[in-house]
RNA sequence: GCCUCUGUAGCUCAGUGGAUAGAGCGUCUGCCUCCGGAGCAGAAGGCCGAAGGUUCGAUUCCUUUCAGGGGCACCA
C-alpha cells in the first residue's frame, strides 16, 4: 500500500463517516500522511483529526476515534492508534507494505511519474547567456536547476518547452565584433569591449574559415566578423551545455523579434491595451499600474527600441505560441526585473500571478577556483565540468534550494566518500546493481515474490521511503524545487545501505539454500535500483551500474 | 532610502503549522574468513539571530529589529 492509497483510504473513511452522520465536516481534497519520526508511532501518521476536530465541533481525540474505527477495517491496515492530542498512528500489515516492491519494479522507469500538473503547458526559459562569450559560473546554477525543473515538471505530467533566449541584438554585438576585429589586428581591447583569450580563439576560428576577412577594411569587416564570431560562440555554448547534459527545445533569437517586426507589433498591441504613453519623445509602458516602481521606456527618443521592448515582444511571442505558464529563471542580480516582467504580462492582459512566474536564484561561488585566463576574469563552466565532473557539479547545484546562497568546495566534490553526496547516492545504485548481479550468479530468481516475507525493520523503512517517491516528485514540480529529489535520494541511499547491511539477498556461504525470502528481497533490491535511477535521471545525473 | 534573499550543531546545509528540530563532514566508540567497508551501528554536539503577535500548538505565518549577500539605466 502506497502512502497515496492510504491517504485515499482515509478520505474515504471521512466521507463515509459524514454520510453515516457520525461527524459533520467538510472533507478536504487530500489528507496528508506523514512518516513519523519515531518508529514507535507506526508506519504512517496523520494529524487530520487535529485539523478537522475543531471544525466538526468535537474534541480531536473523539474525532480521531471515529476515524480510527473505520480505518482499522481497511484491508492492509494492521493497527490504528490514537496518540497525544489526536494523532492517528497507522501500522500496515507486512504484506500490504511489501507489495509496493512489486508495484515499483513493474512500473520501472515510469515509477515516480504522476499527474499532478497534467494539462499545464509551460515555457521554461533559463540560461539565456549572451552569445558574446563562453558560459561561466554565473550560468551554471540555472543550467543545472532549470534542466532539472523541466524534467520534474514533465514527470508530473506538464507539457514543457525549454527555451534559451539569445540576446543577439543591440550594441553589445557590435562591441563584440569590434573586440574580435581589434584582436585580429593586434589593436587594444576597445572601450567597454570584451577581453579574454577566447576572443582571440574566436578570431582564429573565424579566419580559418574565411581568411579574406583579415583584409577587409573596418566598415566591411565588422558586420562579417559579427555574424561569424557570433555563430562560433553560440556553437561553443551549445556544446558546453551538451557536455553538461542540458538540452533546450528552442533557441530563440532576439534579432528575429526585431527583423520580423514583432517588437513594433508588440508596442502597437500594448498601445491598444491602453498601457502606453508618450513622454519627451520616448514611448513608455505604464508598468507602475502593475506593481513596478517606475514606468519603463520601450522606444527611446532616438527611435531605437530598448531591451525591455524586446522582452515585451518575446513575452507576447510565448503567449502567442500557446504557453499558459511562462517561467523565467533569473539570477539574483536580475531580481529588479521581476516586477517589470510581470507588468508586461499584466499589460498584455494576462494574469501576472498565474501566467508568468519568475524564479530568482542566488549566485554561487566556488572555493579555490582559478579564474579562466581564456575568458578573462571569470570561471568558465567548461573548466568546472572538466575539473569537478558534470555529475558532481550538477548534483551539488541541484541539492540546494535556489534561494540559498552556496559555496561549492571542489575538493569535497571530487572525493569518493560520504563527504560527497553524489557518490553516496550513485554508490547505492551501483551497489544494488552489483547485488542483483551477484544474486543472479548464485541462482536467486525473481519467482515466488511473497510480500509478507519482508519483515525486517530495515525492510519496512526502505519500503516506506521508496513509497514516497511519487509525492516527492510532485512536490518538487509544484514548488519548482529539484533539491527535494536530491535530499530524498540521499534518504533512499541511506535506507538502502542500512537494509543491505542488515539482510542478505543471496544465501550465506555454501551452507544456506536459496529460499523464497531471497527472491523476494531481490525484488526489493530492484525497487531501490529503480527509484535511485529514476531520481538521478530527474536531476540529469548518471546512475552507474559499476563504479 | 527602497526592493529582495539569507541567518538552524564546530563546518556545509535540509526542514510544505504538529509528537523528542534532522543529514553529511569533523570529534569519539564499535562492525568485514560470507552479496561492493566508496558501507553500517552508536555517542557527543542546538535559548532554530533577537523581540513581540496569531494559534490548542510556531524553526515554519505576521510585525518590528539586528547582521550579511544581491539589486535599484532612454545598458544589454
Amino acid at each position: 500500500m502506497t502512502p497515496e492509497e492510504l491517504s485515499a483510504a482515509i478520505s474515504a473513511c471521512l466521507t463515509e463517516a459524514v454520510a453515516a452522520g457520525e461527524i459533520s465536516v467538510e472533507v478536504p481534497e487530500t489528507v496528508r500522511v506523514d512518516r513519523p519520526k519515531s518508529r514507535e508511532h507506526g508506519d504512517w501518521a496523520t494529524n487530520i483529526a487535529l485539523q478537522l476536530g475543531k471544525k466538526a465541533g468535537m474534541a480531536p481525540r473523539d474525532f480521531a476515534q471515529i476515524l480510527a474505527t473505520r480505518l482499522a477495517s481497511v484491508p492492509g491496515v494492521g493497527a490504528v492508534d490514537i496518540a497525544g492530542p489526536g494523532f492517528l498512528n497507522i501500522t500496515l500489515e507486512a504484506g500490504a507494505a511489501g507489495e509496493l516492491a512489486r508495484t515499483i519494479v513493474e512500473a520501472g522507469s515510469a515509477y515516480g511519474s504522476n499527474e499532478a500538473l497534467a494539462g499545464h503547458v509551460v515555457n521554461m526559459e533559463f540560461v539565456s547567456a549572451n552569445p558574446t562569450g563562453p558560459l561561466h559560473i554565473g550560468h551554471t546554477r540555472w543550467a543545472a536547476l532549470g534542466d532539472a525543473i523541466s524534467r520534474v515538471l514533465r514527470a508530473s505530467g506538464a507539457s514543457v518547452t525549454s527555451e534559451y533566449y539569445i540576446n543577439d541584438a543591440g550594441n553589445q554585438m557590435n562591441v563584440f565584433a569590434r573586440s574580435v576585429y581589434n584582436r585580429i589586428h593586434g589593436l587594444p581591447v576597445p572601450e567597454g569591449g570584451y577581453p579574454g583569450e577566447y576572443i582571440k580563439e574566436l578570431g582564429d576560428a573565424v579566419l580559418a574559415e574565411a581568411p579574406q576577412l583579415r583584409e577587409l577594411d573596418e566598415a566591411e569587416a565588422i558586420p562579417a566578423l559579427r555574424d561569424a564570431a557570433y555563430k562560433a560562440q553560440l556553437e561553443d555554448i551549445k556544446s558546453t551545455l551538451a557536455d553538461f547534459g542540458v538540452s533546450f527545445d528552442v533557441f530563440f533569437s532576439e534579432t528575429t523579434l526585431h527583423e520580423g517586426g514583432a517588437v513594433a507589433d508588440a508596442v502597437a498591441r500594448l498601445r491598444e491595451q491602453g498601457h502606453i504613453f508618450d513622454l519627451e519623445g520616448a514611448v513608455w509602458l505604464r508598468t507602475t499600474d502593475f506593481g513596478d516602481d517606475k514606468d519603463r521606456v520601450l522606444i527611446r527618443a532616438n527611435g531605437e527600441p530598448t531591451y525591455f521592448a524586446a522582452d515585451a515582444a518575446y513575452y507576447l511571442s510565448k503567449k502567442d505560441r500557446g504557453f499558459e505558464e511562462k517561467i523565467y529563471l533569473l539570477g539574483a542580480d536580475h531580481h529588479g526585473y521581476v516586477n517589470r516582467l510581470k507588468a508586461i504580462a499584466a499589460c498584455a492582459g494576462d494574469d501576472k500571478d498565474k501566467n508568468i512566474e519568475v524564479l530568482i536564484g542566488q549566485l554561487i561561488s566556488v572555493n579555490g577556483a582559478k579564474l579562466s585566463k581564456r575568458a578573462g576574469n571569470i570561471i568558465e563552466l567548461r573548466d568546472l565540468i572538466n575539473w569537478i565532473g558534470a555529475d558532481a557539479l550538477r548534483y551539488s547545484l541541484a541539492r540546494f534550494p535556489a534561494d540559498s546562497p552556496i559555496a561549492l568546495d571542489p575538493e569535497q566534490l571530487k572525493k569518493n566518500t560520504n563527504d560527497n553526496p553524489v557518490f553516496y547516492v550513485q554508490y547505492a545504485h551501483a551497489r544494488s546493481c552489483a547485488a542483483a548481479r551477484n544474486a543472479a550468479a548464485k541462482g536467486v530468481t525473481r519467482d515466488g515474490f511473497d510480500a509478507a516475507l519482508l519483515t525486517d525493520p530495515t525492510e519496512n523503512e526502505l519500503l516506506a521511503v521508496l513509497g514516497q517517491f511519487p509525492s516527492v516528485v510532485a512536490g518538487a514540480a509544484e514548488f519548482r524545487e529539484p533539491h527535494r529529489i536530491a535530499r530524498y535520494l540521499e534518504q533512499v541511499a541511506g535506507a538502502y545501505h542500512s537494509w543491505y547491511a542488515a539482510t542478505r539477498i543471496t544465501p550465506v556461504g555454501e551452507g544456506e539454500a536459496v529460499a523464497p525470502v531471497h527472491g523476494t528481497r531481490l525484488w526489493l533490491n530492484d525497487a531501490a535500483t529503480t527509484v535511485l535511477a529514476n531520481g538521478l535521471e530527474l536531476l540529469g545525473v548518471s546512475a552507474p551500474e559499476r563504479m
